[in-house]
DNA sequence: AATGGCGCCTGAACGC
DNA sequence: TGCGTTCAGGCGCCAT
């Protein structure tokens, strides 16, 4: 589930955690990749505001003011992988079956669930170090960063010859477009998904930028998607797969010309578009 | 360098 | 309490 959205979903109603001590950190099957650092070595730190990059949440995790060894201790970096959603609450009863990381503060505990385990909680002394460097190392612009224009989009299109489909799922182009946002930007910009990025011109690049903002911005508005798993932190599902404009309407008819919406593969992943008026 | 394909895991839905 | 197959929203790694 977790695409940008829901991520952004995520990050927002975890907010209450800001300023909360670190108790405890309790880890269940393993995950994608290794914390990095013995969790007891976090306990005792306090946590700092929570950002995101791309598909990323980062909760920093910093010593009391007038501390020896300075402010900033580090960090916690978590993914969502496919099945993650995170729930944050001083009553979430034992960990269940898929309940797989766990921090544990004095405001209450943060939860990672996650069925399928390809997300993960990485330790990283900073954003700017190994390991989470690395991790964030080719990752695309912010889509609602004020820097990311459409000539940049544009310029970033024009060296390429795969997919315009495949080129937003790599993240390169631009952060957190996953399966669902792809196809919709896409329907919306009236690009047909298989269209190689070389051939997208100024015009269409700034439809196209136009697109991911408005279909980004409004699945935030409305939680995110719910296809399964998908929770904010409160519990809470997602609305916005009752407005999607193509994913996973097969057969439905589109809502701009009125023909059949296809389904096809690309990259081993389901495409969802319309003949009629997204034009290569 | 760029591109395409694989595999990590589990659960649900489907066809037989 | 049927069983086997297919599919699922991410992403790093590998071979070409």
């Amino acid at each position: 589930m977790p695409e940008l959205p829901e991520v952004e979903v995520t990050r927002q109603s975890i907010g209450g955690i800001e300023g909360a001590r670190v108790l405890a950190l309790r880890l269940g099957k393993p995950l994608r990749w290794p914390l990095g650092v013995a969790p007891d070595a976090i306990a005792g730190l306090r946590v700092g505001p929570v950002g995101r990059r791309g598909k990323y949440l980062w909760l920093p995790l910093l010593h009391d003011p007038g501390a020896p060894d300075g402010a900033a201790a580090g960090g916690l970096l978590w993914h969502l992988g496919m099945s993650g959603s995170l729930a944050f609450g001083s009553g979430l009863g034992p960990p269940a079956k898929h309940d797989h990381a766990e921090l544990v503060t004095d405001r209450g505990a943060l939860r990672l669930t996650d069925p399928r385990r390809f997300g993960a909680v990485v330790w990283s002394p900073s954003l700017d170090e190994p390991p989470a460097r690395k991790l964030l190392a080719g990752l695309g612009p912010e889509p609602f960063d004020p820097a990311w224009t459409a000539a940049a989009l544009h310029a970033a299109l024009k060296p390429r010859r795969t997919a315009v489909k495949l080129a937003l799922l790599s993240g390169e182009l631009v952060v957190g477009a996953g399966n669902i946002y792809a196809s919709d930007a896409l329907w919306e910009a009236g690009i047909d998904p298989r269209t190689p990025c070389a051939r997208i011109g100024p015009a269409r690049a700034r439809r196209l930028h136009e697109a991911l903002r408005r279909v980004l911005g409004e699945a935030i508005a409305a939680g995110g998607s719910t296809l399964r798993d998908f929770r904010n932190a409160h519990g809470e599902v997602g609305q916005y797969q009752g407005q999607a404009r193509v994913y996973g309407r097969e057969g439905e008819p589109c809502a701009r010309c009125g023909r059949p919406i296809r389904r096809i593969v690309q990259g081993q992943r389901a495409t969802y578009f319309c003949t009629g008026c997204q034009h290569c």
